[in-house]
DNA sequence: CTCCCGATAT
DNA sequence: ATATCAGGAG
């Protein structure tokens, strides 16, 4: 079966079942984004939302976040977890993007991937969602799931996932297809329970045997 | 591979 | 009690 075409109905099929799906998580600035997508690391958005929606009032850019003090931070999320490792990132971030990127969250993978606590996944989520650039596909946790569910990629490395589904994926949908995902795997094809039955993929799904 | 290390659903 | 949640670094 090809799976390019497999793809192109996956897509059409999401859209048609999410046709506003977008990221969840709050933010004004890119460096509001990045703040969110680092804070969002094994984490549900809800939480990273409860978190944020009072400190981003008053902390919009990197030397806004600057005027806190690590522990003063960490306070702020504690009921994130990785608090003091993600609070000392972000801190970190806004003191490279100060010194380094002229006060400016960078707008190229290369700049972004070295900011501490950025890899490629929380890279592409700023790519796209602040700057509208498509540099590849945000992997995540459910990204990852559904890619082997639906037989797209039986890697485990991320990057490699990236990879396969960037080869079977049109470059103008890199963003929408990692957000149907995150999307229906929220919703519809879970961890624990996946239900196939209300599944709209369910027909051309390794995974779905009703 | 381990560490980071909280809230929530089941 | 345990698995899981928009991961990344050492």
């Amino acid at each position: 079966m090809d799976t390019k075409k497999q793809m192109q109905t996956i897509i059409r099929r999401l859209k048609k079942e999410y046709p506003k799906s977008k990221t969840e998580l709050f933010y004004g600035t890119p460096f509001q984004l990045l703040t969110a997508t680092i804070l969002s690391a094994q984490t549900t958005d809800v939480l990273v939302n409860r978190v944020t929606e009072p400190i981003f009032k008053k902390y919009k850019t990197a030397n806004d976040f600057l005027k806190l003090t690590p522990e003063e931070l960490e306070k702020m999320i504690k009921s994130i977890n990785y608090y003091k490792t993600k609070a000392k990132n972000i801190l970190s971030c806004a003191a490279i993007i100060k010194e380094r990127f002229s006060t400016e969250v960078p707008k190229t993978m290369q700049d972004l991937i070295t900011l501490p606590g950025v890899a490629r996944k929380t890279a592409n989520i700023v790519l796209s969602e602040a700057y509208g650039i498509n540099e590849g596909i945000a992997v995540d946790t459910h990204v990852k799931r559904l890619a082997a569910r639906l037989g797209i990629s039986n890697n485990t490395d991320p990057v490699k996932i990236e990879q396969d589904l960037m080869k079977i994926t049109k470059k103008e949908n890199w963003q929408l297809v990692s957000n149907l995902l995150i999307y229906h795997g929220r919703r519809v094809c879970d961890a624990k329970k996946p239900r196939h039955s209300d599944c709209v993929l369910a027909d051309i799904c390794p995974s779905a045997d009703i």
